[in-house]
RNA sequence: GGGCGAUUGGCUCAGUGGUAGAGCGCUACCUUGACACGGUAGAGGUCACUGGUUCGAACCCAGUAUCGCCCA
């Protein structure tokens, strides 16, 4: 049995066990085994990025899945990847270089791409190393990429197979476009966020308009009043002019137009506001674009060539000039749109983009939920699901960027537009150019759970793992990729593509808030683990990890995990130093009651525990874990063990085989959330070869509730005794005489061990000693009179008035002819027991005070 | 404006009808032979508010207030 110290180090430990892990090969799956298979698909992660809380929060949980998993017998695949994440990464390599002087541009799409591979070769993946770290248990020899040749392939397929069923589809909206990006966005990596801006009620000759974009007024195209309007009704069909522009247009009555909000006319621009392009399509008006892509301002004139946040004063100025303002309010708070990538402000645009038609996939989509073919954890999200899915718009699909999968569409010169199959040879010749854009990362990524298993092609992986049985994410990504895995996947296959989603909440810091680098309250889980070791991290994401809710987490609580796993460590180390061992086959039949007691706590400790893992109730199984082990096993038996233990032979055999198995449990339950820990000291216990392939413990033994009982009576009494000594200011380590008398004197042994004393069983107790009483069981210290009676007196009148607020409360329900007739039998007998108990204690405490004020 | 969720000890959270809990923090004592990253004892809550249902409500129902999130 190896050495241990007396403190864990986890630095010197998990490099080492990692390795070990990697050269065992127990991460990888075999599909030949005939084990039951089960998959997890790993969220990839941003090839950009490294780790991050929420990134160590879900991988704790997806590791520990598929670690108990393992252990059950399955035949598990944890399957490993990162996206291309296309506009962060394209991002990172012209910033690069920028550095050089030069732009994308300067390189041309193809050396730019190149350069991109490079620059992910080199630096990209950052994060997984720092998975290792972590202990993540993937099978990395299936590591994907989704630019990878197959997945690429898959991509091209589903974009095909769109196209030719007519789902997706070409067409110029107005989309959110991120003028620092240069590229289109779809709705959701919009960020709506509360803005003070302006708002300004601008002369129109016979109407006044309200605007918050004045600067958008140079490609007004009408104005409109709602059609019940009876201020304006005279007015509609009739022309404006347009100050500064001089244009003439006319006013329309829509029903999209709030009658409330400022005059009650709007102006309309139909290229630059989505909710003016959709009065523009009923009104048949003309669109014209005055912003190009990068906000700056195109129309020839005085504004010309100024950004649209320069133009907006600008306007404001010559209109106030010319008296054209009516009123202005500011600042004035209202909702803008943001590009979430870059926090620039969205400019809506007029331009051509690739779309998918949403509504047929979002109904196969929501259907799978719905039956119950795909069930989230908890339920209730399922209801956030379904409410997006159904609501949700056609997707904008094409990205200005070169960093993607490029739309594999191809423009001939007569107008042809060909979509190719991905065996098929692609257009080439005089006039025949392929778009130039890319899909949207999420529409590359869709796929994950059925391409990283081989789709399109039928292969024995997909065969096996497909569907893949959870998807942990947080509910923040539900809309983002749930959603689009669920349309894409059922879309090419008969089957969903997980069983289960769970869901969790998001890591905030220690007082709740949301961890952003604005706040300066970011965390780097690598600074934690290097401070306090990987499994103290682990242990601190999944003590807090109720599904679906927030989870605020600081430093405390990692030193308090810290702190756990160096107490597991330390029993362990005492256990081994006493040489326990786990049995090889069942325990001996003549166990002390200490033994049966925390067998049968084992026991329940196991069922419970199953359960709540089976129902990604991470929080409630640690919880669980940590008061069996520090509770029971750590402060009370193997304090109990010392005395058989100290006595030796067969006694303390017995002890050493019931310690052995309730530590070797021990650490397989807890091995899926603290993986290092338990694999070291469970080798050094056992002398195995890893935990990680250990099987996961199933019945333990029979509940004992006889032994659960007596060790109660006796924890009762022990607790007592030290209360008493604490109350009569006795130095902790100072060992008194005491003599026991009743039902417990069986255990004066363990009493003098755990209350620090010298026990004698006796018929009866001897006179001139102080008395600690429980139930059936009086014990009598021999203080040599120096007992401080007031204190004494004091503690046993709080205990009197306790007893008595209980007998008063059980008498009082027992007497309402209400709760006898209507309470469930066994509520009534408990309460009976109760106040019995409470009657018995009011006497025993009343004759104790009665005998120390008689001294 | 619409929807969802929350409100329990100093802080962060469990607790779905029958004796109010945990972790951290706090107080006192203790370096005893696994562990001071430890031990023992202890203080601390009219469960946001109002009303209702019930023999019985932190829990169920209605309303109010405050906060948070998502969507417009």
């Amino acid at each position: 049995m190896p050495e241990l110290g007396t403190a864990y180090d986890p630095a010197s430990v998990e490099g080492p066990t990692y390795q070990r892990w990697m050269d065992l090969g127990v991460f990888e799956a075999d599909p030949t085994s005939g084990r039951p298979p089960f998959a997890i698909v790993i969220p990839p992660p941003n090839v950009t990025g490294s780790l991050h809380l929420g990134h160590a929060f879900q991988h704790t949980l997806m590791d520990a899945l598929s670690r108990r998993r393992r252990m059950q017998g399955f035949d598990v695949l944890w399957l490993p990847g990162m996206d291309h994440a296309g506009i962060a990464t394209q991002n990172v390599v012209e910033r690069e270089l920028a550095k050089e002087g030069k732009s994308r541009r300067d390189l041309g799409r193809e050396a730019f791409v190149t350069r991109v591979w490079q620059w992910k070769e080199e630096y990209g993946g950052k994060i997984l190393g720092q998975m290792r770290r972590l202990g993540e248990g993937l099978a990395w020899s299936r590591e994907r990429f989704t630019m990878d040749e197959g997945l690429s392939r898959a991509v091209r397929t589903v974009f095909k197979r769109l196209h030719d069923d007519g789902l997706v589809y070409r067409a110029e909206r107005i989309t959110n476009w991120c003028p620092r990006c240069l590229t289109a966005l779809s709705d959701i990596e919009v960020e709506h966020r509360d803005t003070a801006g302006e708002l300004v009620s601008i002369c129109y000759g016979a109407l006044t308009v309200a605007t918050t974009r004045p600067e958008t007024m140079l490609g007004d195209t009408a104005v409109a009043v709602h059609p019940d309007d009876d201020r304006y009704t005279h007015l509609v069909g009739t022309l404006l002019t347009v100050p500064l522009t001089g244009r003439q247009i006319p006013v329309v009555a829509d029903e999209h137009v709030d009658p409330a909000f400022g005059s009650g006319a709007v102006k309309v621009t139909p290229a630059h506001d989505p909710n003016d392009f959709e009065i523009g399509l009923r009104h048949g008006l003309p669109s014209i674009t005055v912003l190009d892509e990068r906000g700056v301002v195109t129309v020839p004139g005085p504004f010309q060539d100024l950004d649209r946040l320069e133009a907006r004063p600008a306007i404001v100025a010559a209109l106030r000039e010319q008296q054209l303002i009516v009123e202005e309010q500011r600042p004035y708070v209202h909702a803008v749109g943001h590009c979430s990538r870059c926090g620039t402000v969205v400019e809506p645009r007029l331009s051509l983009q690739w779309f998918v038609r949403v509504a047929p996939l979002a109904r196969r989509a929501a259907d799978a939920v719905r039956t119950g073919d795909t069930v989230f954890v908890p339920a209730a999200m399922a209801d956030r699901y379904l409410g997006w899915v159904e609501g949700m718009h056609d997707w904008c699909i094409s990205r200005q960027l070169w960093w993607g999968h490029r739309i594999p569409v191809w423009y001939g010169p007569d107008g042809e537009v060909v979509v190719p199959d991905a065996d098929e040879e692609t257009p080439s010749g005089e006039g025949w150019v392929q778009d130039e854009d890319v899909l949207d990362t999420w529409f590359s990524s869709a796929l994950w759970p059925a391409s990283t298993l081989g789709w399109p092609e039928q292969t024995p992986d997909l065969e096996r793992f497909y569907p893949t049985d959870v998807l942990v994410t947080g509910y923040d990504i539900i809309f983002f990729w749930v959603a689009r895995m669920m349309m894409f996947c059922t879309y090419v296959q008969p089957q969903v593509p997980f069983r289960q989603v769970a869901v969790t909440g998001l890591v905030r810091d220690g007082r709740g808030r949301k961890m952003s680098k604005s706040a300066g309250n970011v965390v780097d889980p690598l600074d934690w683990m290097d401070a306090y070791g990987a499994d103290a991290l682990r242990w601190t994401l999944a003590r807090g990890a109720n599904p679906g809710v927030d989870l605020p987490v600081s430093e405390e609580w990692v030193q308090g995990s810290r702190n756990f796993v160096n107490k597991l460590w330390n029993a362990t180390r005492f256990a081994s130093l006493n040489g326990a061992r786990v049995p090889e086959g069942e325990l001996p039949g003549d166990l002390s009651m200490p033994d049966r007691w925390i067998l049968s706590r084992l026991s329940r400790l196991r069922d419970e525990v199953d359960v709540l893992y089976d129902g990604f109730e991470f929080a409630k199984a640690c919880d669980s874990l940590f008061h069996f082990a520090w509770d029971e096993l750590f402060d009370w038996y193997i304090e109990l063990t010392k005395v058989p233990l100290r006595e030796g032979g067969a006694a303390a055999e017995r002890t050493r085989l019931v310690l052995g198995r309730c530590l070797d449990t021990l650490l397989r339950l807890l091995h899926p959330v603290v993986p290092f820990v338990t694999d070291v000291l469970w080798r050094a216990l056992t002398g195995g070869t890893t935990v990680v392939t250990a099987s996961w413990p199933t019945v333990v033994g029979a509940h004992d509730a006889t032994a659960e009982a007596e060790l109660r009576r006796l924890q009762e009494l022990v607790v007592e005794v030290r209360r008493f000594r604490a109350q009569q200011g006795l130095r902790p380590g100072r060992r008194v005489p005491a003599t026991i008398v009743g039902d417990l004197a069986l255990w004066a042994p363990q009493l003098g061990a755990l209350a620090d004393l010298t026990v004698t069983a006796a018929d009866q107790l001897p006179a001139g000693l102080a008395v600690v009483t429980t139930a059936a069981t009086r014990v009598g210290l021999d203080l040599s009179g120096a007992v401080d009676v007031d204190g004494e007196i004091l503690r046993l009148r709080k205990q009197l008035a306790a007893a008595e607020r209980e007998r008063d409360q059980t008498a009082h329900r027992l007497a309402d002819e209400g709760f006898l007739t209507k309470a469930p039998q066994h509520v009534i007998a408990a309460t009976r027991d109760r106040a019995a108990a409470a009657g018995d204690a009011v006497a025993r405490l009343r004759q104790q005070l009665q005998d120390l004020e008689e001294s």
